[in-house]
DNA sequence: TAAAAATACTCCATAGGTATTTTAT
DNA sequence: ATAAAATACCTATGGAGTATTTTTA
C-alpha cells in the first residue's frame, strides 16, 4: 500500500467511477483498476462492485474509504512538521547522569531548559560514573554527567570541583603519614 | 511511501543500524539503504547521519520513526476491521425521505435498526417524492421513501394508505359533480 | 583499521500505457 | 445500445541483489 492508493481510494470514494478518478489523477483507467485490484488482494476483501454507470463500495470498501481520509490527513501532518523542524532546536536529548554528581541540581537545570526548548523531550538514564563514560562512548547518550578523570577525546567541562573530607572519632594530624594506606 | 518504509524506519531507530535492519527484513543492506535515500529524497529531508558503528538519527529523522508507530499500528487496525466485517452488517444507509411522508416515523424506526445493527451509520435525505425517486434511480440512495406511483421496475413496497380530505367553509355535497376542476 | 554505509552495475518484476473486449442495465 | 470496467499485451522504470569501494572514528 503507497500513500497514492489512500487518495485513490479516496476519490474513487467521491466520483464512484474509475474512468472519471483516472482523469483526477492523469493517469488511464487501466492503471487505477490495475491498483484497486492490488489493493483488494493485499486487504484479502472487495473493495468495489461494478455497476451500469460505474461502481459501488461494498461496506469493507466504504471503511477503507473513510480511513483513507485521516490516514491522509495524518500523513501529510507528519511531512508538513517534519519540513518545519529546520533550524528548530527538537528531538529527545539522553542524558546519562552519575549516582553522585548533579541529581539534585539536574531537575531544575532541565526545567530551565525546556522553557527555553519546548521542542526537545529527555530521557534521564542513571548509572555510576564508568556505566555513563560508556554510555558516552557508545552514543547510548548525547551529554553524561559523571565524576573523576576519565581520557576521554571529545568535548567536556569541569561543572564544579568538591571538597575532600575525612570523618573520623579520633582527631587527625595531616601532617603524621603514619594514617596514610595508599 | 510504502507501508513497508515506515517497518523500515521503525527498525532502524531501534537498531541504529542498516545492516542488522536489513537482516532483520531478510534483504540487503543496499535495499535498505536506497529505501532510507529515497525516503528522504520524498520529505527532503535527512533521515539519518552515517557514524562508525551504524547510523544516528535527526531531529527530523526521530520524528519520522516515531511517527511510525503510530502510522503502523493505524494501519493494522484498519487492516485488521476490514478483514473482520465479513457477513457483518455495516457501512452508511443513505436514505431519501419525502417531504410529506414519513418524517414522523422515520427517527423512531432508525433507532430501532440501530439497535439491531450498530454497524450502520445514517444519511438521511430529504425532497420531494420526485426527488427522492430520482435519487433512488441514480443510486444515490438504498431506500427511498416518498408517496405516489412512480413507474419503477425494482422492488417497491406499500408502507401505507392515507385518506383524502377536503376541507371547505362551505358544506360540500360529494355527489355534486359541480365542484369538481379536472 | 575495521565495521558499516555508499556506489556501480546487472537483472527482473511490475507499474503504466494503448488498444480491445467484456459487462451491466 | 452504451458507458464504464476488465483484459491483453507491450514497454520502461526502478527495486533488489552481488560485488566493490568509500567513509568514519
Amino acid at each position: 500500500m503507497e500513500d497514492y492508493d489512500w487518495l485513490i481510494l479516496q476519490l474513487l470514494y467521491k466520483h464512484k467511477n474509475i474512468t472519471k478518478t483516472a482523469q483526477e489523477l492523469f493517469t488511464s483507467q487501466p492503471s487505477i483498476t490495475k491498483r484497486l485490484r492490488k489493493m483488494e488482494a493485499e486487504y484479502a476483501v472487495t473493495i468495489v462492485k461494478r455497476e451500469r454507470r460505474g461502481i459501488h463500495f461494498t461496506p469493507q470498501g466504504e471503511f477503507l474509504a473513510k480511513s483513507a481520509d485521516y490516514v491522509l490527513s495524518d500523513l501529510r501532518r507528519i511531512k508538513e512538521k517534519v519540513q518545519n523542524m529546520d533550524n528548530q532546536v527538537a528531538g529527545t536529548l539522553r542524558i546519562g547522569i552519575s549516582n553522585y554528581s548533579t541529581k539534585q541540581k539536574l531537575p531544575g537545570i532541565l526545567k530551565m531548559f525546556k522553557v527555553k526548548n519546548p521542542n526537545v523531550e529527555f530521557q534521564v538514564i542513571p548509572g555510576s560514573s564508568r556505566e555513563i563514560y560508556d554510555l558516552v562512548y557508545c552514543k547510548e547518550v548525547h551529554v553524561g554527567f559523571l565524576r573523576g578523570n576519565y581520557n576521554w577525546s571529545g568535548q567536556s567541562h569541569l561543572l564544579f570541583e568538591e571538597p575532600l573530607c575525612i570523618a573520623s572519632v579520633d582527631n587527625i594530624n595531616l601532617e603524621d603519614s603514619r594514617n596514610c594506606r595508599g
